[in-house]
DNA sequence: TCGTATTTTCAGTAATTTCTGAAACTACTG
DNA sequence: CAGTAGTTTCAGAAATTACTGAAAATACGA
């Protein structure tokens, strides 16, 4: 691996890490070097930078590409792909939600619905089912509030998040009695 | 796989999940069976429910263990260990939130830390640097935003969840020039 | 059109992960 | 203490996933 010490652990830990985000270790690696690069790099400087094979190098940006994770651009005369990663981190945070939002959770949401539906939910028993109707609604929660969330701009966003659970005192929750749920 | 038809396409849904959450097929099948289950169940019951084998489930027991995703109990008169899942959901997401937390964005932050500390960070192209920076400055918001927002009683919470993005209206966030920044 | 630079595909191999069955271990019971 | 019911460990088998090199495809320029 051919970069500064410094900059190959962190390349090192995002292959890493790669394997825990449903990605692979190239996939992670090779993200890791776009992120620094301070240009664009096409396969090959990649494929120098990490020493893994030119084919391997190929796949794992087809994957970011299947991600949104990394812009393809081309340079006037240069028929070689460049790719590069957004400089706004938000961006960044925002796509990796998005995608592991459309890879986790909302397929889950697909069959609870689809089960929901089937001719035999009704006869099937009633504990089961009621922990069905609740996941489903436990994840319409959350689906619609990180919707309603990443319409919000990114400045407002980010004092929301500063704002932490200070938030929920300013807005003056009561409390609601407890004797309502489970 | 021995259950009616409905909970076991919930099964096997969880199973695919499984994968993609970090664990495995298997994890992911014996947490939806326990899901599902009205009783805590021995693991006996739950080879019987997956036709997997006996040393499978212990593993996948423990490891569900460690991501502290299910209870052990014991009943009186019984030397079996029986497991269950938390009935209430809340619960059981912020487990789940915990956890993925603890193992996917703590070692990064962690990583990101140390290469700030070391000698040759200062030599690093300046370039690196600022993203590296940059990263750690994120994450460290989203940490921040996390464990303010745990805690959070859950009533609170869950009202905050509902107010969606209205919140960021209610809080009157006015927009701030957005000229100081990238 | 042919040649060249580049990317993609894919079959086979390597590496890793998951799963099993047998053995070891634990802890209770008579 | 010996026997039994239960759990865990672990070495190897099976399955899956990642990676490579060679070949095929693409796309431009002469």
């Amino acid at each position: 691996m051919d970069m500064p010490a410094l900059q190959q652990k962190f390349v090192i830990h995002f292959g890493e890490m790669g394997a825990r985000w449903g990605m692979n270790r190239t996939v992670g690696q090779i993200y890791a070097v776009l992120f620094l690069a301070e240009e664009p790099l096409c396969a090959d400087e990649i494929v120098a930078a990490l020493g893994v094979s030119r084919s391997n190098v190929s796949m794992g940006l087809k994957e970011l590409q299947s991600w949104q994770l990394v812009r393809l651009e081309h340079h006037p005369g240069d028929r070689r792909d460049f790719f590069s990663t957004p400089d706004d981190l938000w961006e960044i945070v925002m796509t990796l939600v998005e995608q592991r939002k459309a890879r986790e959770v909302d397929p889950t949401l697909t069959v609870l619905r689809e089960l929901q539906l089937s001719s035999d939910f009704d006869s099937t028993n009633a504990h089961a089912r009621a922990r069905i109707e609740e996941a489903t609604r436990m994840i319409e929660l959350f689906s619609r509030w990180y919707e309603d969330m990443r319409d919000v701009d990114i400045e407002k966003l980010e004092r929301l998040l500063k704002l932490g659970s200070a938030a929920q005192k300013v807005l003056g929750l009561k409390a609601r009695k407890n004797t309502d749920k489970h």
